[in-house]
DNA sequence: TTGTAGGCGTTATCAT
DNA sequence: ATGATAACGCCTACAA
């Protein structure tokens, strides 16, 4: 074991001066580089793998302004979706050679702010984030620009223009889910949707009525909830809803983690779930299927495909940048789009 | 908007020059150094302040051969145990002003080993790690000694030495769990235990064996299966459980996706769950509050704090380094008792 | 084909 | 109290 305090990895300047040659000779033969003699390129190969040369990417990171590192921020890996997206982020950078600095906002604004800022100060190369609930301004974000460090925003996608996105449309999505409960002849449709200040919520909320509107009926806004995801909230909404005289046949959830309090409070007071009232979901997360109700429908809203393709566009901005195509000034968008699914 | 291809963040350089003074001077008046006048250090750091300096972590990570990043490895983030420890480490991290260099090696050997050799080329200043339950050997994490960069284990630990440690204890855990059914009468007592080339499962075994002969009772290995964790797997083992003529009272399940997947089965072939047969589990996950019939006793095993730990312990350790306390070339353990919840 | 030299941003060691 | 200079590892014009 030669471990020594004083032990430092092997430079191409070692290799030069044990090879007589210049330390640029070095690096252009580890490098590939064209114009290298033969010979000269396989001594100095071989040398360097048999001291087990690598080179040093903090130095190079530092010369070329370079660190193929990409900052990762979501609101909480605890939640399944992000858990799955983070796998596609990941996969996707593995197969370009990046890694990953990773940190979570919890929701939280300032938090966001500051682990933000952590990132651009370790100079990673691009940002993918999603972002949190509480986000209504952009002006991190946006100091993103100046510094020429491209932005991918997925799923939780703002409303500026000078970042890149992908993201599911739910519009879509909840158009197609309550038609389906249309055609099945349920009439009474209920959404307890989340704060009206998330995207997300509009979406949804746009879906329902258009949904409502095209089949000619009124929108009754009694049946529309809204909750903000914390336990009590969720139940305070659906206890509005059961109280109502005409109570509704279904009740469409946010996402899994209301669907799974609102059943559960349901099931405290005697509903007979998924009988008497229909439950039904966004998201598809894998926990559902352990739980007593899952949703009898819910809309796939594919996290992993989201954070890949979040980090593919990452990946051909960069490229585009680095050939110096500072001309294109566009941001791209993707939509992906979300699957029904019936259990 | 000041965007622009060419924008770069202002250096010392710029201040200096700015300034008319020399870049150790800024230097020293940017770190608070003693030997500068009063007035100079006001000058220079309004000037930075108003040019919105920041030191170049690149070039000082360049320099002094510390990047403020360690790496996080972890088997699979979509297991809650997970979720939750990374949360610990990340909060710890926050404390000390690091960030974290995160990626899953899916509990594959292989992608362990690339996953932590890139940390290693990324320069990590320190290697958090829970081993993939493929592991079985170490070379990967030994290299690290000769590179100088400390790690640490936690939860999933290695038998080598050379790394340091944060566990948790769970040969104590489970004979408290075992005792605590004989001593309500049951007698009976199954274990589906995990496969035998994980040390997690034989402390668990350990413990069983002993809070039975404890009893002075002989232990009937008819009564212990293993599960690979796969669905599949757990069904098998709980299969034979059943058959057996003198069936179980009680079925410990190795975490709770196994008792889940337990639980689930058991459901199908119509078995009175927690009635005829109770059911418990280690890890009380916030999962199982919303499943069908949560185990009835659990075993806590704090994963926030022991990913908590797990960083402060590595904090500890690199301050140690800094000091140059090369003199100390001693391992830390340290271990985490469980506790037994009863629901 | 190979070598020389300068520079990336910062800190540290000398001088002054 | 301040300045000049070298050094970290690597790359890249430019020179030979």
């Amino acid at each position: 074991m030669e471990k020594n305090a004083s032990y430092s990895p092997p430079t191409i300047k070692q290799i030069a001066r044990q090879l007589n040659v210049s330390v640029s000779t070095v690096s252009r033969a580890l490098n590939n580089h064209p114009r290298i003699g033969a010979g000269t390129r396989e001594r100095i190969q071989e040398l360097a793998k048999q001291l087990g040369y690598e080179p040093n990417i903090q130095a190079i990171s530092f010369k070329q302004k370079k660190t193929f590192i990409i900052g990762v921020v979501l609101p909480t890996i605890k939640e399944d979706f992000f858990s799955q997206a983070i796998n596609g982020i990941e996969d996707a950078a593995t197969q370009h050679h990046y890694t990953m600095l990773f940190a979570q906002s919890h929701d939280n604004l300032e938090t966001e702010k500051r682990v933000v800022d952590a990132m651009r100060k370790q100079r990673v190369d691009g940002l993918i984030i999603s972002l949190s609930k509480e986000t209504n301004n952009y002006k991190h974000l946006e100091s993103f620009e100046k510094f020429d460090i491209p932005v991918v925003c997925f799923d939780r996608v703002p409303s500026i223009k000078n970042v890149h996105k992908v993201y599911c449309n739910l519009y879509k999505g909840t158009i197609e889910m309550v038609t389906w409960f249309f055609n099945k002849g349920y009439q009474r449709i209920a959404l307890i949707n989340g704060p009206a200040t998330l995207a997300a919520s509009n979406e949804r909320l746009n879906g329902y009525k258009d949904a409502v509107s095209n089949r000619k009926l009124k929108v009754d806004m009694q049946l529309v909830e809204a909750s903000d995801f914390s336990k009590e909230s969720t139940i305070a909404a659906l206890k509005k809803l059961l109280a109502l005289k005409n109570k509704p046949e279904v009740i469409i959830s946010f996402n899994d983690y209301v669907h799974m309090d609102a059943v559960q409070f349901a099931k405290q007071v005697k509903i007979k779930v998924n009988k008497q009232i229909i439950f039904a979901s966004y998201a598809n997360l894998p926990i559902t299927s352990y739980t007593i109700y899952p949703p009898v429908i819910s809309i796939e809203q594919y996290p992993y495909r989201q954070g890949e393709k979040a980090m593919e566009m990452m990946m051909k901005v960069l490229q585009q940048k680095s050939l110096g195509n500072t001309s294109n000034d566009s941001y791209y968008t993707e939509e992906i789009v979300p699957a029904l699914v019936i259990h």
